[in-house]
DNA sequence: AGTTAACAGTTGATTATGTAACTAACAATA
DNA sequence: TATTGTTAGTTACATAATCAACTGTTAACT
């Protein structure tokens, strides 16, 4: 049936993708119906409630996000006093990134479902397999 | 050192979305740079060339690219003279989208390159680890 | 001190994407 | 042959992502 035997499905920056996007998918109209927040402000959402105080620079290593993304998700999360921005006396140039209580909370309810979410998803995979996916996914993603 | 014990890493979907993001950007560049072409272009493209003549809507059922990604895609190809058009006769909703010499010689180009790409990231993986990769990575994707 | 470079974060312009509404063609049924 | 429904593909509008240029601040070097 096939022209040319090149399989895109082994193709590991193709494969990757379509899995990444289908696992998101359900979780993300989560956040979104719920919070009406978007991927990127669900993800500084999580990195302030995991690491707690942060600057938007150190969030950008952890999570290689571009500035600009971050600056603007930051923006929308302060306009839902979902987090607050403090000035560091001794950088000024430096803000210091906080949780609110609301944020907190919205935090915490999101990081519930993402575990159960997350427990269906390891579901249909032997505890070995997902360790081998977990270190392949991690190597690949340049945290190896 | 943390504040809240949840780990981000452990999240499939975000995991899963590093890994995609970090292992493609290589490639993105290279067909980036020599063509000057999008991700949804690079697909379409490999499509044609991998299937031989379809529809968009063929393309769009294999890849699960939504059919106005799919349809700008194609526009920006035509001008670029790598594919062609040609209704159906019996049903003239339908066209029927193909390579141009110049669109397979760029598919052709780029698929030698993402099998060497492909290469690179499969080194450091055992091949059963490879195995495990692909099949969860399929199932995953809803591709099981 | 004065100049230059580097850094944190923001903004603006361009480009890409998603959703919904649309056109045109076909199919099914009455 | 009307009517209604369905399908292939496009377009318009609103939203989001990207890139480069920008402000304000600190560090480094002379």
């Amino acid at each position: 049936m096939e022209k040319d035997d090149f399989d895109l499905q082994n193709f590991l920056p193709y494969l990757l993708n379509q899995a990444a996007e289908e696992s998101s998918l359900a979780f993300q109209k989560i956040y979104k119906d719920r919070y009406g927040i978007l991927r990127t402000e669900w993800r500084v959402l999580f990195h302030l409630g995991i690491y707690g105080r942060m600057t938007a620079s150190e969030i950008g290593d952890r999570s290689k996000m571009h500035k600009t993304k971050i600056s603007r998700a930051v923006q929308k999360l302060t306009e839902r006093r979902f987090l607050t921005r403090a000035r560091d006396d001794g950088d000024r140039r430096v803000e210091h990134l906080e949780l609110t209580t609301a944020g907190e909370a919205a935090y915490r309810d999101l990081r519930g479902i993402a575990e159960v979410y997350n427990g269906r998803l390891d579901d249909g995979f032997s505890d070995e397999e997902m360790r081998v996916l977990r270190v392949a996914l991690r190597k690949l993603a340049g945290m190896g």
